[in-house]
DNA sequence: AGTATTGTTAGGTATTATTCTTATATAGGA
DNA sequence: TCCTATATAAGAATAATACCTAACAATACT
């Protein structure tokens, strides 16, 4: 579902002040592409939005659109599908689990909890299709990577450093 | 944190069951790279698994670890973690919510339900890390793959068709 | 206003993850 | 043991994402 005008209008602001506090110079491209992501509920991938941000700017570069949003990403402006990026990662434990996400060094932790078996699914999820699976996320940093830092945005690939356990 | 042995021999056990009674080839090679991730709570990457199953079986390739990881994620035997699949996509809301997730076209519907802001934390998770926000995620199939099959694992990067609204 | 300084971009190239192609090997049944 | 449909290895191909550099643009300094 497409957010209302009115609450692009107050993600577009909250863009423009939060980027004004940081610093950061808010060009037209930035403006461009962080309304493509803002205006639709679809949660397109970079190239789409670099589809899309093409049609007002036509000498945009995919580069351009890469970093923007990956450092809307890191100031919280926007987020990602899912627990992080490149490489996709397998779960040998195949009955129903919750996971623990680190968003910064990409940790992964399962655990399972009896309460949320039975969690309720509103009737607006219903609506959009036939639930089969419910896994809780939560993310924030491990007990590893705190109290350090937590610039946002997974460590490239995670290098060096595997996910400690 | 690392399966029992026990749990890894029922994990192994059921996928040489399930195996068997779909007429797949119990192959050396399946084996080895099924209990790669049977026997880790770590959640590897392929090219992880490639490199420990290779510590075993020098001679294996990266495509029959990619090959044989789908495989048993489609039959259920192992699964992803978050909604996978090569491409990133980016979510232009910034205020809490959750998702719904279709398995076989990768449409993701946003969603708030007030009751899930409180969602308990359990004692294991709070050992992990600490927690800054929670998602909930219902997977299933969307209305418009509903009754169609879905035979498990995401369509090509979606291909032509775009995930509906 | 004119110029130095520093952040940002386009475009091309590099890298990395994943999949495809094809010749060869092998599991599992006859 | 032999046969044949599946699987596999190896390498090439493709797709996604990141890096590099020269050209630009915005602010800061004079």
């Amino acid at each position: 579902m497409e957010p209302s005008k009115e609450e692009v209008k107050a993600r577009t602001d909250r863009f423009a002040q939060a980027l004004r506090d940081s610093g950061t110079r808010l060009t037209h491209q930035r403006v461009v592409i962080f309304q493509e992501v803002a205006k639709t509920g679809e949660h397109p991938d970079a190239d789409t939005v670099f589809r899309r941000v093409r049609k007002r700017m036509p000498s945009i570069s995919l580069d351009t659109v890469y970093r923007t949003l990956w450092m809307l990403n890191d100031m919280g402006l926007i987020s990602t599908l899912g627990p992080q990026r490149g490489r996709v990662r397998f779960d040998g434990n195949a009955s129903p689990h919750h996971h623990f996400v680190c968003t910064d060094c990409g940790f992964v932790g399962d655990f399972y909890y009896e309460e949320f078996d039975g969690l309720e699914v509103p009737a607006e999820v219903d609506r959009m299709g036939d639930v089969a699976t419910t896994h809780v996320q939560f993310r924030g940093l491990c007990s590893r990577c705190w109290p350090r830092d937590g610039k946002g945005r997974m460590s490239q690939g995670n290098e060096g450093r595997k996910p400690h356990e």
